[in-house]
DNA sequence: GATCTATCCTGGACGC
DNA sequence: TGCGTCCAGGATAGAT
């Protein structure tokens, strides 16, 4: 399940494979991959230059030539892979898009989850909802203690659905959530607003130092995460709590307990994660 | 306005 | 072996 570290690699990934290349044209397989008229995506894409890839939290746009972008979002389990030109389909591939010099870049996704979306360029902070509400990117300029501060002295949530929230804060999901909660010791039910400024303090820590880490790492792979090039990441050997239910809690040696909050299966130490006042 | 819940999807694990 | 059921979860529309 592709967060912050994993689609950022992909894109590293991408900008070697397609920087530069032109879109000839393109198949949709799974009309719902892409918003909107199909027929008139295609049209649109033809012929546009893939000038550059960034990403915005978990979004990765694709900045093609004349001033269109194209907003993808992976969600479970999309994946992009380049591949010689006119290969047989493999299940899965939602999307082909036939690029020059005899490459075909696929869009992939087992639970067909994934979107694309069409705009002009500069206009995806208007037009894509999850991008015009995006809170901050997790790094130590942008995602800063007095904001936190702010914004959770007004919720009424608990904290595990305030950081999968991207309104609060852009690029955690449920791995990472649990990874951070058990590193600074808050339990997942904790209510947001009773948060101390010492947690809150160490919180914006781990998140950003978590995150580069698992960047670092080109991100964990759980189920079928690739990056583009199909290689796997190798930070699931860094996870101390997401994943280890039952195991000892590497700190205090409790075994770690495994709850369902917010419909998302939450792991963490009974012993050391402990709700207060 | 804030929060909660159902929904989209399919592969894999599990029980019978 | 084959079938049915449950679980995994990011984002969002709709309900509360």
């Amino acid at each position: 399940m592709p967060e912050l570290p994993e689609v950022e690699t992909v894109r590293r990934g991408l900008l070697r494979l397609v920087k530069g290349k032109t879109i000839q044209s393109v198949d949709i397989i799974w009309p719902k991959t892409i918003e909107g008229d199909n027929e008139a995506a295609k049209l649109i894409l033809r012929g546009r230059t893939i000038e550059d890839i960034e990403r915005r939290g978990k979004f990765l746009l694709f900045r093609l030539s004349d001033n269109l972008t194209l907003v993808s979002h992976l969600r479970m389990e999309g994946k992009y892979y380049t591949v010689p030109v006119d290969e047989p389909l493999e299940k899965h591939v939602c999307v082909v898009f036939h690029l020059d010099e005899q490459i075909d870049l696929w869009y992939m996704d087992t639970r067909k989850f994934g979107r694309m979306q069409l705009v002009k360029t500069g206009t995806e902070t208007e037009l894509v909802p999850g991008i015009r509400k995006m809170g901050p990117e997790p790094t130590d300029a942008d995602l800063t203690v007095a904001y936190l501060q702010q914004i959770m002295a007004k919720s009424r949530k608990i904290i595990k659905p305030f950081l999968l929230d991207q309104s609060n804060l852009a690029g955690l999901g449920n791995i990472y959530v649990d990874e951070v909660l058990w590193q600074t010791k808050i339990h997942p039910e904790q209510p947001v607003d009773t948060v101390t400024l010492a947690e809150i303090t160490a919180l914006r820590r781990n998140i950003i130092d978590e995150l580069a880490r698992a960047t670092e790492h080109h991100g964990t792979t759980v189920h079928s995460y690739t990056n583009a090039f199909g290689e796997a990441g190798s930070f699931q050997n860094e996870l101390q709590a997401y994943g280890r239910a039952g195991e000892p809690c590497m700190r205090c040696g409790t075994p770690l307990v495994k709850i369902k909050v917010a419909q998302r299966g939450t792991t963490y130490c009974p012993k050391c994660q402990v709700i207060h006042e």
